[in-house]
DNA sequence: TTGAAATGGTTTCCTAGTCAACAACATTTG
DNA sequence: CAAATGTTGTTGACTAGGAAACCATTTCAA
């Protein structure tokens, strides 16, 4: 690709631009029920292990700890998410869900399902498999493991 | 995938995973150099016809006419860019890069080469070909066409 | 056992986008 | 040709996040 590569010629490139439009479809469906794809992911989290701290919500998501707390506070606005005090340090908390933040997030989840099906079903078999493959290597190869949000 | 999916189950998931990684790895690469990911791709749009208005770099760029207007600003402030004032109509202009600005691109385009290098060189020459061809597949079926910025 | 360092979270300031309102100019239409 | 409508670009209000300073508390070490 001599002298000056073009934008198109790197698969990043084509990476990120069907990884935009993934995303930026599945936030268009997220957010009919209002909710943005950080909340999604902070929900989906708390879904499994239904008490953390803020401070493992950080790490998963690979967010700041300022930006895990405004995420919080906008949740907890939200009436998705509660903060309990944690009886032994009195520095720190921990989130969960509400009942209301628990029912949401089948829901969300289907939505990810249908996203995924939209954008994908398209390829073949094979090719479906081969992406994921390529995929799930790439980001072992790369130590990758805070679930991608933005 | 029953009854509420992981996020880990879609490909959209391992997708934005991996493009978050390359990206933020070349973003910190632009950035030794004083330039954003959305700065080398106006630049990089710029060099091919050299003179654009704003209005074509938004759509090119898939942002908007306020977020180019920012943009250019930025860019004129570190003398990168020009504009200049279009004669048959008086509301708009043109940009045109800057000798500074032109002799930057080709330095930002090996930065590009590199980092796609660096992420897709641990890739066989079939997954690599493999990867591309899917994921211009999925571009094409999708009709994406603006550069993907974010 | 008390002063220093470490830790958990929050807050402030900054950046880079969107969206919507706008000003200036151009074009169309009655 | 005047008025309505459209187009180009800028601006202001707002959003979500990062970085770093900060506060309160806990832990460690002399």
């Amino acid at each position: 690709m001599p002298p000056v590569s073009s934008l198109n010629d790197h698969t990043g490139y084509w990476l990120r631009m069907v990884s935009n439009a993934v995303s930026q479809e599945f936030a268009r469906k997220v957010a009919n029920h209002d909710v943005t794809v950080a909340e999604w992911v902070f929900l989906r989290a708390l879904y499994d292990r239904n008490v953390m701290p803020p401070s493992v919500l950080a790490e998963t998501m690979g967010m700041t700890r300022g930006a895990i707390s405004k995420l919080a506070d906008r949740l907890l606005a939200k009436g998705l998410v509660e903060r309990t005090a944690n009886g032994e340090d009195r520095r720190a908390h921990s989130l969960s869900l509400t009942e209301e933040g628990r029912g949401k997030v089948p829901v969300l989840a289907s939505l990810a399902d249908q996203n995924d099906v939209e954008y994908f079903g398209v390829l073949t078999t094979e090719e479906h498999e081969a992406l994921n493959r390529i995929l799930k290597a790439l980001a072992e190869r790369q130590g990758l493991k805070a679930a991608p949000v933005d």
